[in-house]
DNA sequence: CTTTACGTTGACGTAAACGTCAATTTCGCC
DNA sequence: GGCGAAATTGACGTTTACGTCAACGTAAAG
């Protein structure tokens, strides 16, 4: 192959999967897991499998939506939200609906947790300031 | 027996396992698994369960915990905060920190959130201003 | 006194999200 | 050219949070 072929002019930055199990905490194990849930599809040397920005991006969304509480579908339907997928009016109407759903959730979550806060701050300060106390005599 | 026993003055509300799980959109299954979890203890009319004011609250509280991602366990945790449970001070501490550690987790969650719902938005909003170009045709 | 409705206790089933092996493969290195 | 480190593919196990019967009790209604 005497030809110009696989020239990569600016090699796009990759990642093994260790690599990104490490930088995010997470397992491998998890990782194809995701993969298996077709939240990531890295490609492939050989056998191995090669992530590249764009993957590793969308981990980062997987993992945000994880902390948020959204479950491995829920993350891929709002994954697919990224995807510019030529989608039909219904589709959409569909795609709206399920959005503003969630936001109503999210917001009322959003309440939940400054409760939440406010709760803890406030037991975290009793605590303390009776420890102080106790330990000022 | 003659005696002036069992009078209740204001008779505190009670509720039926499925009055509460009707109010709360539960089923009564999940009230007794909460129960088996020791998250709460009602009273008991022979064989039936009697739930009070404060089973209801503490059931309040546990819904509250869900929606913002804490697990059983966690919940059964946090509700003994609410309990003056005479601690020695080593336990204090040690809830001290624990509570802290649930602070931190709880405000990247609230980070997150935010950012998912902002994301929410301008999705939402393209979406139905894109129907509305639609329509308007 | 039988139905009907609600409640109770097991006991088993299930979906989600991985964990945990075990058995290869493959690649770089000495 | 053998060896260790890292990766891969099954396959089965595990935890959480209930769902889903089945079988039974019981109290009010007709």
């Amino acid at each position: 192959m005497p030809g110009s072929n696989n020239a990569e002019p600016t090699a796009e930055a990759t990642y093994t999967i260790s690599q990104l199990a490490a930088e995010f905490g997470i397992t491998a194990r998890a990782i194809r897991f995701y993969e298996d849930k077709k939240l990531l599809q890295p490609e492939r040397n050989g056998q191995n499998r090669v992530y590249g920005r764009r993957d590793r991006g969308r981990l980062q969304l997987i993992l945000r939506g994880k902390r948020v509480g959204f479950s491995l579908s829920d993350i891929s339907e709002m994954l697919d939200l990224y995807n510019p997928n030529d989608e039909g009016r219904e589709q959409l109407k569909l795609t709206l609906e399920k959005s503003r759903d969630r936001l109503a959730v999210l917001q009322q979550q959003r309440r939940d947790i400054d409760e939440v806060i406010d709760e803890l701050h406030h037991n975290c300060n009793q605590i303390s300031q009776f420890l102080e106390k106790q330990t000022a005599t």
